[in-house]
DNA sequence: TTGTAAGCGTTATCAT
DNA sequence: ATGATAACGCTTACAA
């Protein structure tokens, strides 16, 4: 920038105020600056930029347990339009549901100075918020809660989305419905549990009676564990509480050569690829993200009020045909 | 960093050493400041600190086309796993395949001074390389060359995998092998469609006399133009270029009630879900994104040589059964 | 081993 | 409208 102000023959300050796009400059020396700039191949340093006093780094933080999910990618990608379109960058990080990874990368995150953070709470919790020292800049947890008081949240409604088809299930005529899922360890599935045992609740039906399978870590173990019900006839419906849990019931249905009514939780690319589709409880990805993003945002205008919110949103049912019994 | 010095009686530069666990400091003042430092709440400004001359952001930037496309989040995931080994952070964009855009993009994290760039050039190309003003950081093209001649590049071979495709149809008997993809200005498209062809040549058959439809943008049209293939019965096999041509495909076959022998280009999550499952050209993704990720850290060392590498890895073919004749 | 002074590339103040 | 000067938080000669 020195070098600039010399070729142009004009101040550093000059320099600066014509690449901040200040207006008051004369055009005369504008152009020179330009000229300057052009041929010097100059460009501004934003780190440096960013250490003034009252300058941010527009730059945001995001950290989800892993990149290569597409839940968790289609999330970051809602954030990074809405972030993008105010002018700010993304650096994307994966926690691998590991607490001390999650903490050194916030950590790193705070020393690199970055305006906010979006975060989806790592499974295995790390240190707490209270001993983190501040200030700690404004932040928003999504997808799961997050424990710091000073924060917005974003949620999707896990246990209304559970109950509405466990009920659709029952309203079809099921009445063993099994809940095929995740450790009730995560936040998401204790959730779905919990809906699906209140809908069960309120139909007069005893959850601890259904059978219950947690530990569909992966497609293949859903499988397992579908297969297993499928030949003890333990079960006339299931609801698969994630992806992995209805894509596996889906190869136990295939193996088994016949198939039970089933609802998922969350939709998948191949949902509506088989005969018939699968039916599934949809939750707004990208709303939850874009959601997040606008209100760490408005945060950052200082447009939001003293009041954090948690927002719970919709989810929606998809039925395609799986619900039903099989003709 | 100044207050600490203070707080414990230390000049600045004691701290400084301290926070950057450098050797030759004396336990006794080491006691003090990091006293200081818990007390204080002090943190360090990483910004701050790379604007220094022989310093570095430690920051990569990864410019792709779409994060919420499975193929890219891959590609993302890989790569921040190898830039996170080694310390470093990484900004991740979406360019859209739209050039300008992408150019922006270039600009802002030039700007913000990261240390390396990795990227997917936009299908739609915006300002040569030989416009940018130097300095330029490292540079590293993934999944489809890039035009800077000094950067190395990471491609997976669409050629010699789309021809492997092929000569396995025709040797089950295929004779007239449609291909299903999109537009053949994607370079990706270009090098399916050059393996197909060479493939065929050297079988004796005429790629020209095929069945050929290259706007399958989305698996919606890819099944229209597949329903019409098989309405007219114009082709004994198919080999779809991408993804949601697949796709494409198999919503096709479900509706006709019949289907012919297809080989997909890219995996998806659903290829082993159906009977029989659709056998694909498979890219090894994580690798590409591995690759990519190393090769710019080498350079970032220092420690590769003045030569810039074209990589071009090998697919796998993975058959599943919907490559053989129905029976 | 520790401290002093200078400087990295910016922007803000305040005078002109 | 423009410019001299002082910060911002840090690291690196160089001296003590």
């Amino acid at each position: 920038m020195n070098d600039v102000a010399r070729a142009a023959k004009v101040s550093l300050k000059t320099v600066s105020r014509f690449v901040n796009g200040e207006s008051n400059i004369d055009p005369v020396l504008a152009d020179r600056i330009a000229e300057a700039i052009a041929e010097l191949g100059y460009r501004r340093n934003l780190a440096a930029a960013s250490i003034r006093p009252g300058w941010t780094s527009k730059i945001l933080g995001l950290i989800i347990s892993d990149l290569a999910n597409p839940y968790y990618s289609t999330l970051a990608r809602a954030i990074e339009e809405v972030a993008g379109s105010e002018g700010y960058m993304l650096i994307v990080a994966s926690s691998e549901e590991d607490g001390r990874r999650h903490d050194r990368i916030v950590d790193r995150l705070m020393e690199q100075r970055v305006d906010g953070l979006i975060i989806v709470p790592p499974r295995n919790e790390g240190r707490e918020w209270s001993k983190v020292p501040p200030p700690v800049p404004p932040m928003v947890f999504l997808d799961r809660p997050g424990g710091h008081p000073a924060a917005d949240t974003v949620l999707a409604d896990n246990a209304g989305g559970a109950a509405e088809a466990t009920r659709t299930l029952y309203g079809l005529g099921a009445r063993r419905i099994a809940f095929v899922g995740d450790s009730l360890d995560i936040y998401t599935m204790r959730e779905r549990y919990r809906g699906y045992c209140d809908a069960l609740s309120s139909l007069d039906l005893a959850p601890d009676a259904m059978p219950l399978s947690t530990d569909a870590h992966s497609s293949e173990q859903a499988r397992a564990a579908v297969t297993s019900l499928l030949a003890e006839d333990a079960a006339d419906a299931i609801f698969a509480a994630n992806n992995r849990a209805s894509i596996g019931a889906l190869h136990a249905f295939r193996s088994a050569g016949r198939r039970v009514p089933l609802v998922g939780f969350d939709d998948f690319e191949a949902a509506d690829l088989g005969d018939p589709g699968v039916s599934v409880v949809s939750q707004d990805i990208e709303r939850m993200g874009r959601d997040a993003a606008r209100l760490l945002l408005a945060r950052l205008r200082g447009e939001a009020g003293g009041d954090y919110v948690t927002e719970s949103l919709p989810t929606t049912l998809v039925l395609r045909g799986s619900e039903q019994l099989p003709t």
